[in-house]
DNA sequence: CTGCGAGTTGATTGAACATTCAACTCACTG
DNA sequence: CAGTGAGTTGAATGTTCAATCAACTCGCAG
C-alpha cells in the first residue's frame, strides 16, 4: 500500500497540474483524484511544493517511455523523429480542443520565483528534451550541414514547439502551432538541400503559401 | 482623481502581473502599489478578473508606443525590425536577470480555463504582435520568396521569441534565447539567399557552430 | 503474543484572500 | 447653500486552502 498511495498522489498530481495548474490545483483535488486522505499525503511529502519536485522528477525520469518512444513507434529515420515529436504534441491538443499542451510549459511560465529544486528540475527536463533532438540532428550526420549547431537547432524545435502551443492553447485552433512547425520543417528542408545539391526536389516542398 | 485612481490600479496591475503572475498576485498586493483602498477598487472593477482585462487591454492597445516603437528606434530596415524586437525581449531578460520575459505568454500559459474576454484579449494581443511582424515581412518585398508564407513566419518569429524567453527564465541564462533566436536568423537569411543567388555572401554567417 | 512503527484517518486550525458594505468626503449643480 | 452622487475609506465577512495532529490499523520482528 505504501509505494501504491505515493504512487498514486504523483500521478494524479501530474493529470491535475497539467490540466489545471499547479496554484489551481489545491491539496483537497489531489486528496480527491488519489483517494487519499491529508494526513496520508503529509505523510510522504513535507508539502505541496515537494510533490510538485515528485511530478517534474517523474517526467523526467519517464521521458522515453512515456514521450519519445510513444511518439517515435514506427520512425526509424532521425530527421523525422523530430517532427514526429512535434506531431505528438499536437495530437494532444488536438484530442483535447487545445486545451492541453506542454505541462513542463505551462509549470515553468507559471512559476515566477521557483524554489531551486523546482527550477532545477524544470531546467533539467528541457535539457531531455532538447538533448534527444540534438541526439537525432547528431544521427542525421551529413545529411545536414557540417558546420550546422545542431543543439541550437535542437532548440529552436523546442521553441517552436513551446510557442506553438501556447498560441494554439490561447486560439484554441491548431493554426498557430502548425504555422511555426511548418515554418520549421521548411527550415530543415532548406538546410538538408543546402548539402545535397538540388538534383530535384529530395522532399515536396511544403512551406510556402 | 477619478481616471488616475482607475490608471493606477491597471499600471500596478500590469507590474505585478508581469513579476509574480496573475494567481500569486494578490488584490492586497495591487492595493498597496497602487496606493489605494479596497472600495476603490471595486468601484471601478467588479472583481480580480476585470483588472486583468484592463490589464490586457492596455498592453494590446499599447503594443506600438509601448512595445514596437521603442524597440524600432533608430531600425527602418524591415526585416532587421523583426531581429530588433527579438533583441528587445532579450534586453528585458537581461537587466532582469532572465526573469522578465513575455507577460502576454506568462499569462497565456498561467490561466488555463480562462473566461473568454480574457481568452479573446489574450488572442487579439498576439495577433497584434503576428501583425506587426507579417507587415516587415510584407515590407522586404522580394528580398525574400515571392511563394513564402509570411505570416507563418511571423508566427515562428513568436514561437522562437516565447520558447526562447521560457528556456532562459527557467535555466537564469541567456542561452537558450540566444541560441533559438541565432537559429531563426539563419533561416532567415537563407531565405534572402535563396532569392538572391549567393554572388558573395550579402551578410555575415551567423548561425554555424 | 507483544510491541514497534510505517502508514492511515479525518476533523481541526489558522492564515490568506477576494469581496462587501456602511459611512464618509467633497466637487459640482440647480 | 442644500442636495446629489462619483469616488473613497477600511473594518468586517465568509470562504478556500495548506498544513497539523492525535488517535487508529495492522503487518511483522523478536
Amino acid at each position: 500500500m505504501a509505494a501504491d498511495t505515493r504512487d498514486r498522489i504523483v500521478f494524479s498530481a501530474m493529470t491535475l497540474f497539467a490540466t489545471k495548474g499547479f496554484a489551481s490545483t489545491s491539496i483537497a483535488d489531489i486528496l480527491a483524484a488519489a483517494n487519499v486522505n491529508s494526513g496520508s499525503l503529509y505523510h510522504f511529502f513535507p508539502g505541496k511544493q515537494d510533490v510538485l519536485v515528485a511530478v517534474l522528477e517523474a517526467y523526467r525520469d519517464g521521458i522515453h517511455p512515456q514521450l519519445l518512444d510513444p511518439a517515435w513507434k514506427g520512425v526509424r529515420d532521425p530527421i523525422e523523429r523530430v517532427f514526429a515529436l512535434l506531431r505528438h504534441y499536437r495530437r494532444h491538443l488536438r484530442t483535447t480542443e487545445c486545451t492541453y499542451g506542454c505541462p513542463i510549459g505551462s509549470i515553468a511560465l507559471e512559476l515566477h520565483e521557483p524554489d531551486p529544486a523546482v527550477r532545477q528540475l524544470l531546467s533539467a527536463n528541457f535539457k531531455g528534451w532538447i538533448d534527444a533532438i540534438e541526439q537525432c540532428l547528431l544521427d542525421a550526420g551529413d545529411r545536414l550541414p557540417a558546420d550546422l549547431d545542431r543543439r541550437a537547432l535542437a532548440t529552436l524545435a523546442l521553441s517552436t514547439m513551446e510557442g506553438g502551443v501556447m498560441l494554439s492553447r490561447t486560439d484554441r485552433t491548431l493554426t498557430g502551432f502548425d504555422d511555426a512547425v511548418r515554418m520549421f520543417r521548411d527550415y530543415v528542408s532548406r538546410l538538408e538541400e543546402s548539402v545535397t545539391p538540388p538534383r530535384r526536389a529530395r522532399r515536396a516542398r511544403v512551406a510556402r503559401a
